[in-house]
Formats: structure tokens, sequence, C-alpha cells
DNA sequence: CTCGTTTGTAACTATATAGTTAGTTAAAGG
DNA sequence: CCTTTAACTAACTATATAGTTACAAACGAG
């Protein structure tokens, strides 16, 4: 008989419920991909009913925009505490090393925007709340190439998107596709000597690249 | 009752049957990756039964390595026909122009090395036939490399697979994230002129990395 | 020609899976 | 208090899914 429900002393908290379930979420997925991921081992790992993440995120694409929009959110936020105040080459080395540390940190993030991008980035396009999200991060960093430019260190044509995506793309690249890329050269690149290395490559390579 | 088989005029024909199923799996896995992709949805469009499917391939994941490993041969026999015979700078910008318009032709190449990262590579460890596949490849750019750099006009400290991973994230990057960043960035990415300029940007960023 | 091996087929199965049904219980407003 | 609503639960279902069974026809070696 369904409803005969024991009588449970779990005080509610829907949003730590709400909370409990995305985190969870962002593990399967990360691990799993969209499709690959469990609704059921979700539920189980969050400590929720499966009926919750049914009542909440509707069904698991919308679970699935929810933990998207919550990396995007994390990524924005995590960029707004990220200070360029400094003379242009050391913020330039800053702003490297901030985009480094983030993704290094947050391979979740790496494999989530992977899946997303396997389906086209359908469930972004009908997000409201991730649009234009890189804007406050773009003009942070074109208000720095514009004063490398004034101080006569950096080329004055540089587009901060441009750049932006030059350094997410050696650093996400390399650390996203670290296991094929190790095995098609024979060579590890897993090591922290492999990471030092690389991250020290992307800093002498953008400096070559933006350098007046 | 199982086994009462019309009486086909099908011709046999296990190389062609491999190769369609080979040919329908890549598309499926490249759609959906590897858990979305459907054995069924890949024996109906190769036109093969399911049961040779498991027959060739032995399951999901030995197909989805021999798809892995067809990607890579390809990739590799791709690369072998890339001349380099001309002065240096020119034929850094060929090279260049050979991996932006391989990864441009092959957008299964990227989401299907994706897939295979997102499982942490675990299936291209057991292959015998990918490991260290990128050796010629390399190769080949070192010799380049070494010539630019003896002609003065290269940097004499530089590794091919650190520049030929730079120049693989900035083309896979941008090609594979192409849908997330534009949303990200409220611009339209997948333009005629932006891909322009991104390869424009990819031959003037390598250029000023490598410039002795 | 014949007998074992390879290539092929249709129908089947056990199970996993997203999504539901039909309720119960805590808490907030009046 | 009492009523209404939001938060929550166990058990269920229809279907999709990877993988099998049991056979048959083509092929090739002897």
């Amino acid at each position: 008989m369904p409803g005969e429900a024991k009588p449970t002393a779990v005080t509610r908290n829907p949003e730590r419920t709400r909370a409990r379930v995305l985190e969870a979420a962002r593990n399967a997925f990360a691990s799993h991909g969209l499709a690959g991921a469990r609704v059921d081992a979700i539920a189980e790992a969050s400590g929720a009913n499966k009926r919750m993440i049914y009542y909440y995120f509707t069904d698991k694409e919308g679970l699935f925009l929810a933990t998207l929009e919550q990396i995007y959110a994390e990524l924005s936020a995590a960029s707004g505490t990220l200070d360029l105040d400094a003379p242009p080459a050391q913020a330039l080395a800053r702003y490297i090393d901030f985009v480094w540390a983030y993704y290094l940190d947050h391979p979740d993030t790496v494999t989530i925007l992977n899946s997303e991008n396997l389906h086209g980035g359908c469930h972004l396009k009908r997000s409201d709340k991730v649009a234009d999200l890189g804007r406050p991060f773009v003009d942070k960093l074109g208000l720095l190439l514009r004063r490398g430019a004034e101080a006569g260190v950096f080329r004055p044509d540089l587009d901060p998107v441009t750049i932006h995506i030059t350094v997410t793309a050696m650093t996400y690249f390399f650390l996203g596709n670290n296991t094929t890329l190790s095995v098609f050269f024979g060579r590890n690149l897993a090591s922290a000597k492999a990471r030092r290395d690389w991250r020290q490559h992307i800093q002498a390579s953008v400096k070559a690249i933006v350098a007046a």
C-alpha cells in the first residue's frame, strides 16, 4: 500500500534537499555524462526521494540544466573575486593562473560542459541565466588589456574574448583530454611536472601573443 | 520459432558488414556519447543484424574501442599525407591549417574523443593499436621546428609535442565548445567569419609563440 | 560431395530506467 | 485549533536496453 509512510522525524529543508540533489547530480553527470547518469543513483547519493527530483527539476534534462546553471554561476562568482589591479604583465600572469587553477580544481566543469556541447548546447540555449554571463569576466580582462596597451607593453588591437578563449583553450584542452593525449603521444601528461611545465607554457605563450 | 530464417539472397561480405557497423557506430557515439548511443539503432542504421555486432565486437564497449581505433587510424593516415617540405614559416602555416581543417571536417572526432576522456581513457588504454600513434606526426613537426631553429626564425628550445598540443587545443576547444562559448560570451562563434578570424588568430598566435 | 566453420537471422529475456500514482506529514496562516 | 499548502515517501509501471538463444545458410578445405 503506498502512502503508509512511517512517522519520520526528518525536519523539512527544501533548500538543503535541492542542494544535495544538485551536488549528487553534478557528480553523476560529471562521471557518466547526461545519458550515462542514473536518476536512481542521484536520488540514493543525495538521500532524497526520487520523486523530489521530479518535483523540483521536472525531469532529467531539467536537472541537467540546473547543474549547468550552477556550474556557470560558480565560475562567474569565482571570476568576480579575481583581482587584476596590478601592473599589466603581472596582472595577466595572475589572470592566467586563475583560469588554470580554476579548471584544475574543478574537473567536473570540464566534463559537464563537454556533455552539453555533445548535445549542441540545447539545454543552455533554453536557459535565461547563463547568456552573456562571461561579460564581467571579459570586461575585466578588457580593462587589463587596454591598460597594457596604453602602457605600451601589449598590442593595442587585442580582443578580450579572443584572449580569454585562448587561455581557456590551452587550459581546458590539456586537462580535459589529458588521458587520450598521454596515450597518443606515449607521454605521461598527468604528472605534477607535466602540469607545472604546461602552466608555464601557457604563461609564456600568452605573453608572446599579447606582446606589443 | 527462432531460426526459421527466410532464404535470403544476401551475398556475404563480412568486411562490408563490419565497415557499415563501424560507420553507424561512429555516428551514434558522436551524436549521443557512449552511454547514449543505442546498439539497436546502430544495428538498424547499418543494416546489420544486432547479433553480428556482438559477433564482431563482443559488446558495446568493444564497438566503442573499435570506433576509437578507427578514428585514430584516420587521423594518423591523414597526417601522413601532410607535406611540410617548404620554408619553415610557410610550412608551419601549412601545418596549422592542416590541423584546423582536419577537426573542422571531422567533428565526430572531437565528440568521440571527449567521450573517451569522460571515461578516463579506459578503452584506449586497453588498445594496442593507438599507443604512441602520434609519433610520426610529432617527428614531422620536430623536423620542421629544428629546420626553423637552424634558419634562425624559430626559437631553438621548442618541443614538438608541446606545440602540437597548443595548436590542437586552440582548434579543438574552439570547435568542440563552440555552442557553450557562444552562449557564455553572447557572441555567435559558429559563423563563417568567426571561424575565419579564429583560424587567423591561431596562425598569428603560434607564429608569436615559436618566433626566435 | 561432405562436414566443420563462418556469417547470418528472428525472436527472446532479464533487467534497468525514466517517470508516476496515490498517498502522508510538517508547517504556516488565520 | 483547524485548514490549506508545500514538502515528502514507498511502491509501482511501461518501456527501452544490452545481451542471448537457437537455429540456418553459405562457404571452403579435404
